[in-house]
DNA sequence: CGCACAGTTGAGACTCATCAAACCACGTGG
DNA sequence: CCACGTGGTTTGATGAGTCTCAACTGTGCG
């Protein structure tokens, strides 16, 4: 017999309740955290997922607050933030499609940063006590999570490698190139100077000469204020030449 | 009856394997991975723990390298470093006494960046399969194995956001006062100036500076190339200071 | 239309990297 | 024992890269 989510869903219409409906016509489900569950399972549990819509600058939690749920990112872009013990506002690092954020939730603790839409955002909430119940009949779940944690922190290290050590205009190839990883499309989100500045430590000032001066050499180009077309073959030459100058 | 731990060790020695009477003994056993492992269960495992001693320089794991075993450290300081796609290497944070790393073994994974003794080392060799063993017996074990994930991430945070913004000054006041987190009595573990300047992104003769600098101001003293003793009050006046310029 | 706010651009000041030289601690071999 | 080389550290001089301050431009909105 084939599993639950193969099975077209005029199938057992009686079986779903609205919100499960939902999940199984979600794009990033099998990507996802749950997506090893099988939706009748879903279904049976008590706690229920809900969906949440923000927009840009929208927060989705902060930090401090007690975790009472971990998100599931359908959607959008979401960035983490923290300021510092000087007081300033340090972006860590972003999420996208399929991305688990505030896992810390999961282990009773609060959110140790903030969580701020940078886009249009569409996320799942996934209570601590629905994660606890699925995860006693689907021991899998666990390791799905231990999988996201170290893969969250993969990414720590990563953007501290390259987002975070080298010169201003390298560091802003770089981030160039991440944000193609985050495309739903060919345009790019392109973060507002002030972002830029947080999550690479510069001046708005130079982060805005940096961008000028990228798209007048045919980096990029900005249809409009918060999309960018990153012209990939340009980006690499760019970050290549730039390498061997150090 | 009392847990076995709290037997005196004379009781009934017999039972105990060589290796797990050294746990028995271990300082930091309690604060460790398998704290709430009973030592009765660790002596019936088939995989066993090693002990291994490193000196200054000399590597834990590699970056890449297929992840067999964890490591919890028993004492000194392990430095996490990876080298960046321009080359450059980059330390990315330091682990102490009690910490856990390459738990990305844990996984089946792959380490995910080089693991160096900063100082001279004592480490337990935790291999997958007693991990595994253990966790089948032991409940709490996997639920303390993310919480170590999450603390690492939040340490992964911290860094990024103390010793990766600002003037190099402050960054170098800021490590200062983490290096006092990983003191064994009331010296310090200097980094070489190498070290420092790829803690902190900056050059070596800027970090000697600096390093210079602020033992004139009385913040630390250099008793031996290796070691300082860092003035608590100077340091945080300090960091006020230069909070209040800013 | 005009206000508010993000982004851009310029000029000057300052920080930090670079290059170069000297210094020091150490171990080696004469 | 000392000369010597080696590798890490310190210090200085100079210039490139960023920050700061300030003015200006563009964009969206009441």
């Amino acid at each position: 017999m084939p599993p639950a989510q193969v099975i077209p869903l005029h199938a057992e219409p009686a079986l779903f309740n609205p919100q499960t409906r939902i999940c199984a016509e979600c794009g990033v489900r099998k990507f996802a955290l749950l997506g090893v569950v099988d939706l009748a399972e879903l279904d049976r549990v008590h706690t229920h997922i809900s969906s949440i819509k923000l927009s840009p600058g929208q927060s989705l939690y902060s930090a401090q607050a007690p975790g009472l749920a971990a998100f599931t990112l359908r959607s959008g872009i979401v960035r983490l933030e923290r300021t510092s013990e000087r007081g300033e506002r340090r972006i860590l690092r972003l999420a996208g499609a399929s991305d688990l954020v505030g896992m810390e939730a999961m282990l009773g603790q609060t959110y140790a940063a903030d969580a701020v839409a940078c886009t249009d955002v569409e996320v799942c909430r996934l209570p601590r006590s629905l994660i606890e119940e699925l995860a006693r009949q689907q021991p899998e779940l666990p390791l799905n999570l231990m999988k996201r944690w170290q893969s969250a922190l993969d990414d720590a290290d990563e953007w501290m490698t390259e987002l975070c050590a080298g010169a201003a205009r390298h560091r802003m190839l770089r981030l160039l190139l991440k944000l193609t990883e985050y495309a739903e499309g060919d345009r790019v989100w392109l973060p507002s100077r002030q972002e830029m500045s947080a999550m690479l430590d510069m001046t708005i000032e130079t982060a805005s000469r940096l961008v000028s001066q990228l798209k007048r050499e045919g980096v990029l180009d900005t249809p409009d204020q918060r999309h960018a077309v990153i012209h990939n073959d340009a980006l690499m030459a760019a970050l290549r030449s730039d390498s061997l100058s150090t």
